[in-house]
DNA sequence: CAGTGTGAACTGTTTCACAGCC
DNA sequence: GGCTGTGAAACAGTTCACACTG
């Protein structure tokens, strides 16, 4: 086997939990409003008290990818972006490729907050001929047929899947075959390929289900917390 | 404050994880699959095997709410729906509000996958007076003005958020007032008040950093879990 | 005999508490 | 004094392995 190469700096992912991973976002998102708001530094504590968390908990977080902060002063907001999209690899732009054009699919090619994060959508795919060979919300939609071409040509790197579950795998399948390395589903089905591609999935129903039940189950207190999906066997 | 007063046969909440309770919901999805398909019973290996947990993982799930098995057999796939459905509190039809109507608002209001697990949108608010007084995808879509008699007219239960971020914590706060008892919440911030609302978020750029960290920290491999966020603090 | 339910062992994550630094 | 980074302790969740059942 090759060593493992990893971008330089860059820590065995598989030795960071998962729920570490989703909260790195959480601190992007919060920091950037800071930021904003024209805020130089933050505590962990700070940092903590705004998403929920222990200060303990986002030091401990932090220190999996190395040492940002500055004793006495806390961590400098415009350092800590860098570092947690550098970490994240959304300090470059990764090119995605839409599939299906339903109402999820539509909605996904007009949401602003992907590109806000450095992620744009190039292309869209379709089956049916009618919604193909248009432009929605400035992406151009294709027919199934040219997929393998279009990620290609455009260089694809991620496919969104929002199609029906019923055609979700071999939508899949197809995008694993065309070379994504990534894909995101947003169908309501268990999707699995041999290896080698990350697969990350978003049931709506599900995260529906999850407000049912601490609802159904004594009304009260809040209750907050993602989910668990499957790997791809 | 009063006794512990649950539903019949519920277990407390507290004392079950999170992720538990998501799995219980992709196991819904399969089992609707399954029976679907004509298949009368499942083992616990057969089940995770479909959706890539361990035989044991199921069945101690399961367990936390009650004995559904029947040993030699497995498990009846209509009974554990049935269960599993009063677990999750989806055996009775929760009624839904949409704030805003915008690309994923509008998105939502036609996404089949929550009318199929007995969530049904019957009210949309936007504060925009363009996009109020007409019907998008059979639902009425309300000014702002009108959310508190609406969501008391129509026994609204729980509000969908998604609006822009800035103003999303307003929104929250004027569903809350008007009494609805869970938010689900897809602008990215975080959200909070008080107490006695349940509050689940999912922030779609988020999703696609856990992919894009994956994929940016060594191509390789599935990745497949789902994340944390924060509690309303 | 195939398959559940479950205590006991284990693994992973979070919290604690404190040494070190600005 | 305020705040980070981090081992060690506490807790939570998962896996193991086996007694029990139809």
């Amino acid at each position: 086997m090759s060593s493992p190469k990893r971008k330089p700096g860059a820590v065995d992912p598989e030795s960071v939990p998962k729920a570490v991973v989703s909260r790195l976002s959480l601190y992007l998102r919060e920091l950037q409003h800071l930021l904003r708001d024209g805020q130089a530094t933050v505590s962990s504590s700070q940092l903590g008290q705004l998403l929920g968390f222990s200060d303990a908990q986002v030091r401990k977080d932090l220190a999996y990818f190395g040492h940002f902060g500055h004793p006495g002063i806390g961590y400098r907001c415009d350092e800590l972006v860098s570092a947690i999209r550098s970490i994240l690899g959304t300090d470059r732009e990764w090119t995605i490729g839409m599939v299906g054009t339903g109402n999820l699919g539509r909605a996904l090619l007009g949401y602003r907050g992907f590109a806000s994060q450095g992620f744009r959508i190039v292309a869209a795919f379709d089956e049916d001929p009618a919604r193909v060979n248009q432009t929605i919300e400035g992406v151009d939609v294709f027919p199934m047929m040219r997929l393998d071409e279009i990620v290609r040509d455009r260089a694809i790197s991620f496919g969104l899947v929002a199609v029906p579950a019923a055609a979700a795998q071999g939508v899949a399948d197809r995008l694993v075959a065309a070379g994504v390395t990534g894909i995101l589903n947003f169908a309501p089905v268990t999707l699995s390929f041999p290896s080698g591609v990350s697969l990350v999935s978003v049931d709506l129903a599900t995260e529906l289900e999850r407000l049912s039940f601490s609802v159904a189950n004594r009304g009260g207190e809040k209750a907050e917390e993602k989910p668990d999906d499957p790997p791809p066997e």
